[in-house]
DNA sequence: TTCCATTAAAGAAAAATTTCTCTAATGATT
DNA sequence: AATCATTAGAGAAATTTTTCTTTAATGGAA
């Protein structure tokens, strides 16, 4: 079977996963005043192995000295700038529902490189509010709207069912890349990259664990 | 180093994040009435390999059927109950800013078996507020109302910096599982279950992919 | 009925990721 | 100044996850 979406000996998305807690960790260190870290102090706050996180840094220009660590300062910078939170993005949102509300009023996302400029819907009830000056249109006006603004990312809060008509149209106004909040698995070329978060995968995990416990106490 | 949290020779986590996808095909196919369904069908959909999707279905216990496939109702049910979307949590919400209130919106979660039923925060703007009939107390009540309700979960969605805070609260009025919307990795004891779910970690994953193919297309 | 194509399932092989081991460097202590 | 303890970093080993291979079963076509 030929692979969807080859990776190109880039970075390991594990190590993007984990990037984020130790740019959190580097920001309260830096909010402390605390000059330097170790990797030692980086994987005891994160509960993984010391060498897990030098060769998670070693994927970025940051070195550390030894027996000091790494500059909490350069480590904030080095990773924001790594993670591309520091570029803007402009984004558009289809499925103003609850998720979808729901991250229209997250301004964590803006501080986060995100952008997200429209909202579309086919809901008539929400067509024309604003949540977050982020202003809800009918989807028909997607096509319009696309080639005023320079949106590469599309985000995807639509019933299951309704994602890969959302997504087909996504692709057809020429975004790049599609972050899917649905549990279905949309469809589409090579070249587009598509990012899938299912907050219920991560319930079932937490499900998986508390149900076994329940059954299985050892 | 000690493993944390040793896994039970459980099913792999890469399994369960992909169980809710095959359910939301299965409840597709079910809508629209087809009865069986084979690996090869359900592969082609995920864009992963058929083998990937028996052994990941050989966790439940459900057996198809050669050369017909599975059978698409008992699909739904086994994964359903297997992922404990059929038995109902009860669950805390600390942090009703922008992310917490959004989700606080999201009715799909009741669907999935979790049960929000108190959100607390500290600052009095939201306290006494209602989001989908679920209301806002001040974080000092929560002692009083995990006593009352029989709440297994705890979500965290306030700031990074007082995730752990948060976390230590929980613990001590008795909460098993904790889902961590914050970047923080926070400390808890061996037998309390943590699930940090960073939307901002995705977001970091699609930046990469799309500022990658900016530089070196190829 | 007989054969064929398709399928689930089990086990082996390969690939990816994490953990372990070792080395060199250097700030702090004596 | 000399020694020691701690650290980053590189590469090897182990583990986990995915993919490949093989086998057995069976519905449908000839």
């Amino acid at each position: 079977m030929v692979q969807s979406s080859k990776k190109i000996q880039g970075v390991p998305e594990p190590t993007i996963r984990r990037m984020p807690s130790y740019l959190a960790f580097a920001e309260g260190l830096l909010r402390k005043g605390q000059q330097f870290v170790s990797s030692t102090q980086i994987a005891n706050y994160m509960n993984i192995d010391p060498t897990q996180v030098t060769k998670d840094l070693s994927y970025t220009t940051i070195v550390g000295k030894t027996r000091v660590g790494y500059e909490v300062k350069a480590l904030v910078d080095v990773l924001s700038e790594f993670l591309g939170f520091t570029i803007m993005d402009n984004a558009f949102l289809v499925g103003a529902g609850s998720l979808g509300s729901a991250l229209l009023h997250d301004s964590g996302l803006s501080h986060f490189g995100l952008n997200i400029v429209a909202a579309f819907d086919v809901n008539s009830s929400t067509i024309g509010k604003k949540f977050n000056d982020i202003e809800v249109f009918h989807i028909d006006q997607f096509r319009d709207l696309s080639q005023e603004m320079n949106v590469v990312m599309g985000i995807i809060t639509v019933p299951a069912e309704n994602a890969q008509t959302v997504a087909d149209l996504m692709v057809a106004w020429g975004i790049k890349a599609i972050w899917n909040f649905t549990p279905a698995r949309i469809k589409v070329p090579e070249d587009i990259i598509v990012q899938n978060t299912t907050l219920y995968s991560n319930l079932a995990i937490i499900f998986n664990k508390l149900h076994n416990d329940r059954k299985e106490v050892l």
